[in-house]
DNA sequence: CCAATTTGATATGCTTTATAACGATTATAG
DNA sequence: CTATAATCGTTATAAAGCATATCAAATTGG
């Protein structure tokens, strides 16, 4: 059997699915609307949409922009450091890099200190479309965010999730 | 739940920089700091990780106990009603439904009024599960995270997932 | 020099998430 | 009523995400 594979030309990826209002009567969420692991799930995969609906023009996932993101603050590190940083296992990240040198945002060359190592660097394509994909966050995605909850808000929020993600 | 208080929210004492121990100089973390899907993600693993913790004792995943959660709050409901509430895809329920009826958990039965459908309902050793998990989550995970924010802040942060989760 | 370690890479497996399709059953149109 | 459509639980399947073991090449340390 061939796999159906509609490939479409230049039609994004993935297109979350929409949510469509269920018929039945709402049922009763208990305790589970106190349970901060859930709201938590519940909340990164609607900000994780938006942000693929956000840079959708771009073809950039959130792990592959925070790839970009810190390459351009970190000049010269290798592999192993950014991933590390970013909490992505070694092996794992052998592909998410094929994918984005094989689009010439970034390249890999072999250290001339320690030639296991490679110096992970942006193109200028790469930097080009980290420009423009800060800009595209910033307007339409932590904007929307900010509107929402408010400015102050927002930077509690970004604090006490900081806290979380380090210090529990 | 109200959120009306969030504008009185205390300020996090710090955010310092992110992650810590490697053997090589800290990387500049650069606006991934504030990219709140980047936050949400890493303070939501860890929340997961914490749960799955302190719920050893039970062997109970965060999505299997809002199942039971769920459950005792709605009974008479079928497969799907549940699966849609929690977002959870009905071919996908399936098998972890099949978990927790093999472990006595939860029954299946036959809908009387609709042949197709099963009604889901929690058996004895299941509510009784549901108690202990409950008082596991309490005493041991909910309180850590509320130590580590504060009340105030604890209660803040609920609200505005909520919002996100609900309307972003 | 030799043993141990590190780096990028490969292979592999597990879990989660998503879609298509099927039999049984129910609902609906004509 | 009958024929068609829709729904429910289920199976099969595939793509991602996440994790471990292992390898060759290179480096380090004794």
């Amino acid at each position: 059997m061939t796999v159906s594979k509609m490939s479409d030309i230049d039609q994004p990826k993935r297109v979350p699915p929409m949510e469509a209002a269920p018929e039945y009567a709402a049922l009763q969420m208990g305790e589970l609307s106190e349970l901060l692991g859930y709201s938590l799930k519940r909340a990164q995969l609607k900000v994780f949409e938006d942000f693929l609906r956000c840079m959708a023009p771009l073809q950039l996932t959130p792990a592959q922009f925070s790839v970009l993101l810190l390459l351009d603050h970190n000049p010269g590190r290798n592999q192993t450091e950014i991933a590390n940083t970013l909490g992505i296992l070694r092996p794992n990240f052998v592909a998410m890099l094929d994918a984005l040198e094989s689009r010439d945002l970034l390249t890999r060359m072999r250290s001339p200190n320690d030639r296991r190592s490679h110096v992970l660097t942006l193109t200028d394509k790469g930097g080009a479309t980290l420009t423009r994909a800060k800009k595209l966050v910033a307007t339409k995605h932590e904007a929307r965010l900010i509107e929402l909850l408010g400015p102050a808000n927002h930077v509690a929020l970004l604090g006490m999730l900081a806290i979380i993600a380090q210090d529990f």
